[in-house]
Parts: C-alpha cells; sequence; structure tokens
DNA sequence: TTGACAATAGCACGATCGTTCGTTTATTTT
DNA sequence: AAAATAAACGAACGATCGTGCTATTGTCAA
C-alpha cells in the first residue's frame, strides 16, 4: 500500500465525518486540508477538483455502509432472519453511525435531489441499490415462505426507506430519546403486515398494543 | 403596508425559491441579492445577519406550508375525512411546492439536525408542530370513531411523517413517475391499519393488491 | 546509494463570502 | 412643501473559496 493511496484513505475518512455533520456543501477544501495536516494544495492535488472530491467522498460513504451494514448480514440465512438483523443494523446506523453526525447518505439525498450532475447521479445510484438490497430482500423471504406471496417487495422497500428518514428525524434532530421504539414499532408493523397466513400470530388486524 | 415590509416579503419569497434548490447553505446574500435586483448592503439591512435571514426564510417556509397544505383542511369534518384530505395535499405539495425546488423544511430538516443553534431550533420546532397536527388528528379520528380506540397517534404520525421523506427520494431524487402511486397505497395500508374494526371491510389481514 | 518519480508544500490568482460605513435617494409625516 | 425618517446604494474590509503554478520534500526500485 504506497503513501500515495494511504493518504488518500486519510482524508477521505476524515471527509466522511466533516461531511456527516456539515454536509456535502460544508465540506471546504481549506478546512479538510487542516483537519487532515496537509496543505490545501497538496490535498487538492489528490482529486483534481472539487467535484471528484465529493464524489469521492460519496462512494466512501457507500463502502462504509456496505462494511458496517450490508456485510454483516450476508452470511445470515435468507429471509426474514436476514432481513431482521439488517433492519437492527441500519437503526443502530441511523442513530449512531461512524462519524461525529447523521448518516451522510440521507442528508446528501435531500441535498442533491434537485441539483442534477454527478452528484445526485452518485447518491441517486446509492439508493437505488439500498432499496433493490431490501427488495430482493423481502423477495427472498417471500420464497423461503415467510412472507406472503402477493407482498409487493417494492412497496416494501419504499416503507421502509420511510421509517429509516422518520428515524434521523425523531432520534437526531428532535433529539428524542424514544424515537428506537417508534422504529422497531413501525418495522414491527409493517413485517407483521407481510407475513404469511401461517405465521401470523395474531388472527385480527394489527394492534399497536 | 410599507414599503419595507413589502420588499422584505418579496426577498424572502426569492429567498424560499433559491433556498428550495441549493438548501440553506446554498442561500447567499450577494446571490439573492442579485436575483431580487437589490444591492448587498441594501438587502443586508433588512436582517442584519445572515443568521437572522436564515432564521426568516425558515419561519416564511412554514407560513408557506401552513396556507398551502394545513389551512385549506381545517374547515373540513374533523377526523378521518380531514385527515385524508390533508394527506393528499401533502403530498401534492411534497411533489410540486410552490418552489423551483423540493419542499425546504424537509431539505433543512436533515442539513441542520447535527448542527445546534437557533436554525436548528426553529426546524425542529416546525417538525414538531407538523406532528402534533398529525397526531391530533388521529386523535379526533379516534374519537369520531373513525379509527379504533387503542390507536397510538404519536406512532401514527411517525409512520406518515416517513412516508413523505420516501416519497421526496423516490419523486425527486430518484425522479421516479410511480412514486406517488408507492405513497397512496403505503398510506392507504396505515389508515386500514387504524380504522376501527367496524370500519374495516377486508376481514383479513391488510394485503396490497 | 543513487536516480526516477510520486507526494506535498508554498505562493498567488480572481471570485465570492458576510459585514461595516457613509452617502444618497425614497417615502412618510408634519 | 418642508422636515424627518426609512430604504437602498456604493465602496471597501478581511476572510475564505477553488484552482493554478513552481519548488521542495519524501518514497521506492534499480
Amino acid at each position: 500500500m504506497s503513501k500515495g493511496v494511504r493518504t488518500r484513505a486519510a482524508i477521505l475518512g476524515e471527509a466522511l465525518s466533516l461531511m456527516s455533520t456539515d454536509g456535502l456543501s460544508g465540506l471546504t477544501i481549506g478546512l479538510l486540508a487542516e483537519r487532515t495536516g496537509l496543505s490545501k494544495s497538496g490535498l487538492f492535488a489528490h482529486f483534481g477538483s472539487k467535484e471528484q472530491l465529493q464524489v469521492a467522498v460519496l462512494q466512501e460513504a457507500q463502502a462504509c455502509f456496505t462494511t458496517h451494514v450490508i456485510r454483516p448480514v450476508l452470511h445470515l440465512p435468507r429471509g426474514l432472519p436476514r432481513l431482521e438483523f439488517f433492519a437492527e443494523g441500519w437503526w443502530a446506523w441511523n442513530r449512531s453511525p461512524p462519524f461525529p453526525g447523521g448518516c451522510p447518505i440521507q442528508a446528501a439525498s435531500l441535498e442533491l435531489d434537485d441539483r442534477p450532475g454527478p452528484l445526485r447521479d452518485e447518491i441517486a445510484g446509492a439508493q437505488r441499490r439500498l432499496r433493490a438490497f431490501i427488495r430482493q430482500g423481502a423477495a427472498m423471504a417471500v420464497t423461503a415462505g415467510h412472507f406472503r406471496p402477493d407482498l409487493d417487495c417494492t412497496l416494501f422497500a419504499f416503507q421502509m426507506v420511510g421509517i429509516a428518514f422518520a428515524q434521523t428525524m425523531t432520534c437526531r434532530l428532535l433529539g428524542e430519546p424514544e424515537g428506537l421504539d417508534f422504529v422497531r414499532r413501525a418495522w414491527r408493523l409493517q413485517v407483521d403486515g407481510a407475513l404469511g397466513a401461517s405465521q401470523n400470530q395474531t388472527g385480527e388486524m394489527n394492534h399497536v398494543e
């Protein structure tokens, strides 16, 4: 591992932290150089332009999410077990990701949704891949007989994404300690509504209590 | 209406448009002065500081949301009817608000959630009030007998907020035209799950199709 | 160990940032 | 209409932005 890629990795790590609190637009080259102990020009040479740095940071964020949330559940049995562990890992990531701020992917999604260009393409791809992962996870649960056969897996992924955003709003913006409870209960309702008839314990509608 | 408040209103209107696309941090005084046809110093004098301008913009965004989404449903009968019309109005607002970009409140919520200060307080208050409105709307539906008595109205509001965020991601970031369908179906599932036993048409679990 | 090359620093640039100040032009009140 | 007040302007400030250069330092293979 040569020196160049090592410092580049260090830069991206620090950039991720900075971005998690101040957003993509708050990620400035001068500030990042100061935090990494490099000179502005020395740091700049690693990326060639601000936009390329931003793209690299977004990709690093995806890689970090994959190693922390996706990969740990891949060896679990397909279907509901894997989906449940993924959910728990995702809620944990959203509440306290390995950065000082919140999830950079969520933040960038709403920051870039009205600015076409390579950055939006990058974050849109990330969200598409994440939704595909959830959708396939739900489809496996259908195949395994955990979920009912007529489940709309795309809608399932849509709902799960919604819970994740609502969690960030409740846990991070409003700082409500009971936020995680709501997340788990909303997720439980969603899973219960997707179960196959045989698995469903309650013979009536999904009650909250 | 004196001259001062008139131009101030014009400034805030343009600021809302600018913020909807470029975010709070993209809202710069020079750019805003250029778009409004004012000089930087002339515009600046209306607010005294950048932060006060930002607070004013956030308040303006709330006022705009109230007149466009909240107020139109206040004269509707309490309970489910009002809640349904509010939902439809909110989805319409999220898909195409009266700005070139997306909903500024959603964007600011994720932009400010890790930066304590007056700005975060302002947007947090907005989200708290919105959630309280939904919660009370659900509570009215319980009182009216539309929703079952043991419904957790706070959780109901939590879930609805999630749908709104997922909509922005799907409709704006990913640009999927069928996004609104998912929103309506997710909302329908949520409402069906909250109905009183007598109102529930389907005797079985909530199926998607 | 030296030579080739990668990595970083230093310096400067034009542009824009938020902000201040004194002046000038509009508006409102007397 | 004149006086008083409000509103907007123009110029400048120090700071920081992203981005070029050239020079210097460090690393790694021959």
